[in-house]
DNA sequence: CTGAAAGCGCTTACAG
DNA sequence: CTGAAAGCGCTTACAG
């Protein structure tokens, strides 16, 4: 076999060039990069050393062609400015990266129709696919079985399908708020809701109102919100600014949770004397001294190490059986529930 | 030229199937998907038809390998989970699959070196890079010079070398806070910094002091901080707690205001009435009830869509005359400055 | 407009 | 242990 031609449109350096320059085979070369292949240790060094001047690296998408390994894990997330979302990522990324795999990013609007443009990462022949917080349509879900590879689901579930799914104990965290708040003394609880469409919400209501009435206490008060602050401030005058107040909320996440407390402020409401709050997410801002709000913390770190380990594993070993793996959300009691 | 083997891993749909089913050639399938390509229009309908039929698309890998074009843009990021870097990374991911390109993620951690890891995105074959609020260092710089390919740099600048840099006028945003609380009628200013290594914490404090000094101002006092929230604490009772108060205080940024400004509260002084403060970033957490922080707003969208709009002229153009874009930042004015 | 062929840069049986 | 060759899935001159 010779040597390639010039290039059309830039020239690289390649294995050719490296052989070239050693005297030996182009495929000497590629034994050199490749640990599992036979070549006299000299002669690897040698190779190694040239290579390194020569500035010469393995192309990645030429080895996954070959191969049929990309190390390309495809990463599709809505809302990455959501600080969970954007804390995942960020370890996910950087667990990937420890095992020599690189996450092709897919972001999506919220209006984005995920099962649209899922496409673009199988074009790229990714080895597996991670979808982080987003709302698994029925369409979606077809074509990853079409597709055929791995697909790991962050916080979400697909029950009765073959995908992976890692994710955060939200029932249980809903339980644990509710047994703090009425352990505390709390009388009358209500919920503050987020989107109807995140199926972690509904676990958070349902492990909240299973534990209130496992504790003998009527149904909790429900309000609707988004996840946004301004809806947290919205269902704080609703629920602070009539009569029957509750005096223990729990909130299907942080950032609410934050508004309501603006609010209870405002109404010179005291928190937690008057009123006991508790959040879900554990946001940079629940530790600010000017809330100091009690939550449940996701354990981002091990939901990322999990998934990494995972996908490890399947790279190695083609398939592995389906994982459903729950990490317990943890109850980081502060100020708001909790006199000092 | 004869179709292919069996694949040794897996078995994808191909050119070679679609030509097979519509008897054609597999370059005229090629051709069908290619824009640019001479097919009747008839024949491209029909192979289109068939293609979808089988769940064919080309495969970006190979279709990058032959014409050095991958699409790939390498985006590397300390820190995606800071609320400025996921924003813009956001609003850069978005951007970019609206031209049909796409984002391969080096993630790092703040101790990491980015010349060591920015090899990885060469060996995919990157058509760009993106490197967002990264320390630039000499050996970085080196690299990205011998790689040859486009180079963006995010809010940082690296003078006299050939990278592109499209960022906020943090010297701008500067001289806006100390006009803006000058005009206020502050007397005494003080400003909190960020970390010594980031660049544009040093344009922010300049232009503040340049500001000052132009209204006959004494140099504001400075205080060390580091961008988080304790820093913000720890200024604040430096600050606040002791005699010579100030009754104006610059932030670096919005986070370590807000730390700040809980100890404000903690301490019984009245914001705006004994004391102003403004932040830098614009954060969620700014226009909270609680806070009502006046800061200076990054226009990220604009960074985001003249850095998409940048990539997209290098993949027409293969080179464009290097780029310094500064965009303005914007005084959001709230009441921390501002009585009702 | 379509076909046959070369080639992108690599990996991996297959000989020797 | 090394060389020669085939092939991953595509694009693009080159003929006809």
């Amino acid at each position: 076999m010779s040597p390639p031609k010039d290039h059309r449109f830039r020239r690289r350096v390649t294995a050719w060039d490296v052989a070239r320059a050693a005297g030996v085979n182009q495929s000497v070369v590629s034994r050199a990069f490749n640990a599992g292949s036979r070549v006299a240790p000299e002669t690897r060094e040698r190779l190694l050393a040239i290579a390194k001047e020569l500035g010469y690296a393995p192309n990645a998408l030429a080895r996954g062609l070959l191969t049929g390994r990309t190390r390309l894990i495809g990463i599709t997330t809505v809302q990455i400015n959501s600080e969970i979302s954007s804390r995942l990522l960020q370890n996910l990324g950087l667990g990937l990266l420890s095992v020599d795999l690189h996450p092709l990013l897919l972001p999506l609007s919220p209006q984005g129709v995920l099962a649209d443009e899922i496409h673009r990462l199988f074009t790229f022949d990714v080895d597996a696919l991670v979808l982080v917080s987003a709302a698994i349509s029925p369409a979606l879900v077809e074509a990853c079985t079409a597709w055929g590879r791995p697909v790991i689901l962050l916080n979400r579930v697909a029950p009765g399908h073959r995908l992976h799914s890692i994710r955060t104990d939200d029932y249980g965290g809903g339980r644990l708020a509710a047994q703090h708040l009425l352990e505390r003394g709390a009388q009358s609880l209500a919920f503050v809701s987020g989107p109807a469409d995140a199926t972690n919400v509904q676990a958070r209501r349902d492990g909240f109102f299973a534990a209130a009435e496992a504790a003998g206490q009527p149904p909790p008060r429900i309000v609707a919100g988004d996840f946004a602050y301004p809806s947290g401030v919205v269902a704080g005058r609703t629920l602070l600014g009539g009569p029957g107040r509750p005096d223990a909320v729990f909130c299907a996440n942080d950032v609410m949770a934050l508004g309501l407390m603006d609010v209870a402020r405002e109404l010179g409401i005291r928190i937690p004397g008057d009123l006991q709050v508790v959040g879900f997410d554990d946001i940079t801002a629940a530790s600010f001294a000017g809330y100091s709000l009690t939550t449940l913390r996701h354990d981002l770190d091990i939901v990322a190490a999990e998934t990494v380990a995972l996908l490890a594993d399947l790279q190695r070993d083609g398939e592995a059986s389906l994982v459903d793996r729950v990490v317990s959300a943890r109850l980081i009691d502060r100020r708001s529930t909790h006199d000092l």
